[in-house]
DNA sequence: CAGGTATTGTAACCCTTGTTACTGTGCGGG
DNA sequence: CCCGCACAGTAACAAGGGTTACAATACCTG
């Protein structure tokens, strides 16, 4: 954890903080698809990504989601960073993307931290500040862009985050993220491969243009 | 200028800072519907609200605006702050709803007074919570909800907003705020007269039930 | 290998919203 | 008082996307 915990970390944060971190913080390995933060928790600890990506769903009255945006390493969740501070329940779901590996921090240090540490303070108001960039982006996306649009965006974010043009998702959990139906998913998938923007396969989806 | 800071404000922060402020601050006057500040500018002071209300807007690629949200007494923009911390462009546009009087800050107190007084601290950390929140209200409108329930939501907000249950408006201007067309505004303000929701007149919208 | 299940393709239909066009009406200035 | 203009009402049509239904295909499991 020290390591990677430096290796992530170390442009950011001060010795002394890195050092505090790795002896309050306790290490997570979470596996694909499994929920971090539930709506309406209360939320205790705030992560730290070491390693991995999250996404971050937001969900209507009747249980349907929208894809917010992704985490990565070096991200913190600026809206549990929120709810901590605010001692308020969730606004949000999170789920692992892949594989991850996260450091969560008891909330108490928050406070302490944000006094004592310059580069603390940075982060906290960088990943507010990243965040709110963000979104705005799902903003346009839901406002301004249309459904192929806003599915070639998707699909390229998260060719990006997963490090690979190749991605193994079915068209219903592309349907859920984006908020819409299996049958329109699939209708749009097919007319971006007659545009030769993807090759469609059974639970795969390569993209040919980056 | 101190009185009205004391009354809005003192609540929130200590003697010293309310002092501080209201040297190093500035008061700034502003008419209804005068732009604020607009997308792409850079930020060089950070805004107090101390009575009247903003509007905060989203612009796309063609000029299409979005309000995202209102902001009232003992407010500050969080996009604004955003901005000033990072010393990046303004990603959103600001107009004052009514007359609305107001208090600039220098950026460069932001982060001094971050480090010294902890009600600062507080209040700008508060700040990006109920910001954020009211970004996840806006793409709630926009993901989840049918043009008409926007109108209406938008119609309630308006009116609290302005303290007042008839809205001096055009049908253009709703239109402009929610992205659509008047021709869609005026069929769906039709609709909610016929349902006994509102009272259409020329230039104003008269809300029945809040 | 047979049967069941998950995934994908596709057609037909409908509703909401956006677009165009034209009409009517209230209001202010010359 | 009349002209012009901003504002509002409405019809007709188009497009995007949501819904239902069903067929085809791959994959897994007993």
């Amino acid at each position: 954890m020290q390591d990677q915990l430096r290796e992530a970390y170390h442009f950011i944060f001060e010795d002394e903080l890195l050092e505090e971190i790795s002896r309050v913080g306790v290490l997570k390995c979470v596996v694909a698809n499994e929920k971090i933060i539930e709506i309406g928790e209360f939320v205790k600890s705030m992560p730290l990504l070491l390693e991995g990506a999250i996404k971050i769903l937001r969900e209507d009255h009747d249980g349907n989601e929208l894809l917010l945006y992704f985490l990565e390493r070096g991200d913190t969740c600026a809206m549990t960073l929120s709810c901590c501070m605010g001692h308020t329940k969730s606004e949000i779901r999170a789920v692992t993307e892949m594989d991850t590996r996260l450091i969560m921090i008891p909330i108490e240090k928050m406070e302490e931290w944000t006094a004592k540490y310059k580069s603390w303070r940075n982060f906290v108001f960088e990943s507010y500040h990243t965040r709110l960039s963000e979104m705005l982006d799902a903003i346009d996306a839901v406002a301004f862009l249309n459904m192929d649009e806003r599915l070639l965006r998707y699909l390229k974010d998260k060719a990006k985050i997963n490090h690979n043009e190749t991605l193994q998702v079915t068209h219903q959990q592309i349907a859920y993220d984006l908020h819409t139906s299996r049958v329109v998913i699939s209708r749009l998938l097919k007319k971006l491969e007659l545009q030769d923007e993807i090759k469609l396969n059974r639970n795969n989806i390569r993209l040919l243009k980056l």
